[in-house]
DNA sequence: ACTATGTTTAACATATTCGTTAATTAACAA
DNA sequence: TTGTTAATTAACGAATATGTTAAACATAGT
């Protein structure tokens, strides 16, 4: 993968489980051991989808004893959504078009 | 990558050359040839990006004659930012927290 | 039919991703 | 010290991604 920052966070974000810990996270921060408890997976395999999170700048880590806890730090989410927001002309273009169809369509004088 | 739908349109914008691509798309639909052009690649790998891109739903292609258009489809864009939404009101805490410390900053009173 | 142009497919090399298990480090508790 | 729990790092393997060049396919023009 690039090592772009953008590059970097849609990657972080092109992996379900990475997704899912997300929203785990979103219900608050929580730990390595928590955080594997959900997944029929291993430990070290969580341990590294939250190493890419935090590569991504989605998360932070702080430890506090033993434990090391993960917390959601979403402004990466919106950086990405910014970048998005170039096409946004793209959508409503798209619901123009689909509006005017349906108004077509329900008209019965759609001329396709 | 994971075959659902948002990891694959995460994983089509996690490149910088399918990005510059749907940018370069965003000025109206291009052939191959045209979408090469301003890259150090081959025009099979583009080929190839372009293939990412439409698996993922956001180009669509169709031929006349030779040529072979890709036309920008910005629908899973929102799709993606629709999943992140979800994350909004943690966006929101962070700009309140940020609004207070400076608030607190400013007024020479922050009790940290 | 032949040739030129546009695009994809095939075959290949290399790097990265994503998982595993085993070993290691770090912090706590007796 | 010894043992237990929490987490990372090491070493490995299989699958996927990304690029290359060469060959094949598709359409157009003469």
């Amino acid at each position: 993968m690039a090592d772009d920052r953008l590059s970097v966070i849609f990657g972080a974000l092109a992996d379900p489980t990475r997704r899912a810990i997300l929203a785990r996270l979103a219900d608050g921060q929580a730990t390595v051991t928590e955080l594997t408890a959900p997944f029929a997976m291993s430990m070290p395999a969580i341990s590294r989808h939250l190493k890419v999170l935090e590569r991504a700048g989605l998360i932070t880590r702080s430890r506090s004893g033993q434990h090391l806890s993960s917390t959601l730090r979403p402004d990466p989410l919106q950086e990405a959504t910014e970048w998005m927001e170039r096409y946004r002309r793209f959508w409503d273009a798209s619901f123009d078009r689909l509006d005017a169809h349906l108004r077509r369509a329900a008209s019965g004088k759609d001329p396709q």
